[in-house]
DNA sequence: TATATTTAGTGCGATATCGTACAAAAAGGT
DNA sequence: ACCTTTTTGTACGATATCGCACTAAATATA
């Protein structure tokens, strides 16, 4: 009789995968016409880390394959949110802006993501979500690193 | 001046969304040929909850469209592990169960899994990670409920 | 019973995701 | 300087995802 409960590694990723797709759809519902929660990473990575950065990069810090990040990266500028110049440095390169609309429309997603968030903050106040992100964050770290190595 | 730091209720999506990409690209890395990580879930689902369910079941299991769940279990009846029975008790629905290739590709996968997960384990020991589960399982359950009345 | 509403699953179309292969530039080795 | 290897971004094709619309069956209502 094989083992049928399940160790907590799987638990928890399965729950991970939940989470995920349960607060994209949260997120996506909330936001305007074709604008996805990929894009408002985009638009929210730029403003956090800081403009200027090249796709590569930003396809690191979200783990995603490149030619996932430039399809990402061209619906935004589709979308007029991002502009795109060469990379003074680097002519394969490019440099990633924000627009002036590309801020408005963040700070629109943010707004609107916050009211959304609303219940969810007082059943979680941000001390219990503190106190979550490091364990996350170490995991998120380890496994950045396996992925290279494995 | 417009806020640039991040609430931590972004930093936990964010962190959720890249966990999730992370495990699932490592764990598919590590399946054979065109299994993928949805197809993974599917049968360990079958085998944790039980046989016999429904795809409707299934898809609020793991909160995605049924459409969706539709596609991923018509890739899994075409790679023979599971069947789709009628329903006896409902004409319009089916039951899912696995087949003995299905049950056997399961362990595999299982075991693939655990030994791409022997470094991760180290690092983070099981009750380190059980100590995770029931705040993130909370949030899922809450944000679950919140995807209906939302 | 007859009709309206809801529910389960699927076909279809649009789009997202991602692996492969590529071109151009940069970096390293001779 | 020349050649090789690595790196950056993209085009393309295959597949996954998912919203919409539909059929058939079940359920609720008159």
């Amino acid at each position: 009789m094989p083992d049928t409960r399940p160790s907590p590694y799987f638990v928890l990723f399965n729950e991970i995968g939940i989470l995920h797709q349960l607060s994209r759809a949260l997120l996506e519902a909330r936001l305007p016409d074709g604008l996805l929660s990929s894009h408002f990473g985009v638009l929210n990575h730029l403003v956090r880390v800081g403009e200027g950065t090249t796709p590569l990069a930003i396809a690191r810090a979200f783990q995603v394959p490149k030619t996932t990040m430039t399809h990402t990266l061209s619906g935004c500028v589709k979308h007029g949110l991002i502009e795109m110049r060469p990379n003074p440095e680097d002519a394969r390169s490019k440099c990633i802006w924000l627009t002036d609309k590309g801020r408005q429309v963040r700070e629109d997603m943010v707004a609107a993501a916050a009211t959304g968030m609303g219940d969810f903050a007082e059943h979680f106040p941000e001390d219990k979500v503190e106190a979550l992100l490091p364990a996350l964050t170490e995991m998120r770290q380890f496994l950045d690193k396996a992925r290279d190595e494995i």
